[in-house]
DNA sequence: TGCGTATATTCCTTGACACGCATATACGCG
DNA sequence: CGCGTATATGCGTGTCAAGGAATATACGCA
């Protein structure tokens, strides 16, 4: 259990990491929101705690989790130079469309914003629906 | 083997994707340049090709394995309620620089340059610029 | 001090998966 | 055709992590 990826590879405990973006917690509330078993919480906060991604604060018999930025923003880092990558694919489109629209104007004008928004932060959560 | 997170939990998978995001691969120059067996390397393969992570395409008894974005898109989107936890952190952190600033100001100034570098990703509303 | 609540830890079982080894399939060439 | 190269697949095995049940620890309160 050694990298960032095989913690978040757990669906419980990218659960719980969610929970916890919004303000900090106690275990039973997560216990209740996630329906699992105080035990498996427990373990879950464990792991996540030993490896960074949050740390607790007691509150007398409660412990108030929050959550620690590290871990997750070196998992962005890793994802970077793939950000490169898909965004070059994007440009990549984009030119091939602007050429077929060349060929074969459409309609309507496409508006101007498409074309501007460059930059190292072109990986939209493609929003589309499957 | 479900989620698109227990696929890049493996150090070897992560290890090929980083391969290939430079260019496309065969299978022996991946099972050279990672020093792992072929039958390793192969099964590896297959289970990034079953997530959608890679792509091959033929050439005579080479197979040619390239990147595809989507699954790479899908953990970003993941990470990105994550992102605006810890911008408003840096932001907390820089709020209290100023206030120590204002209150014991420092010898030199700092670069207008530091305020602008936010990550690669600055969260950005949602709905913006299409 | 004894009880109830909140959380952590231990033990055990089960299942998933990564790897090695052997083998199968596919292709090009002489 | 038959051989060499390139890649895929099947099988057996070892490792390890997740979850359940039981129990331990810590705290507040009457």
């Amino acid at each position: 259990m050694e990298s960032v990826f095989e913690i978040i590879a757990e669906p419980n405990r990218r659960a719980i990491l969610s929970l916890l973006v919004t303000s900090q917690q106690s275990v039973g509330q997560l216990e209740r929101r996630l329906r699992m078993s105080q035990p498996t919480v427990s373990k879950h906060l464990r792991v996540l705690r030993e490896a960074g991604f949050v740390e607790s604060t007691v509150d007398a018999q409660r412990r108030l989790y929050r959550l620690k930025p590290e871990p997750l923003q070196e998992i962005d880092a890793w994802l970077a130079p793939f950000r490169h990558f898909w965004s070059a694919h994007v440009d990549a489109l984009e030119r091939h469309l602007d050429r077929m629209a060349h060929i074969n104007p459409p309609a309507k004008k496409i508006p101007a914003a498409a074309k501007t928004r460059r930059g190292p932060n072109r990986a939209r959560p493609k929003g589309a629906a499957r």
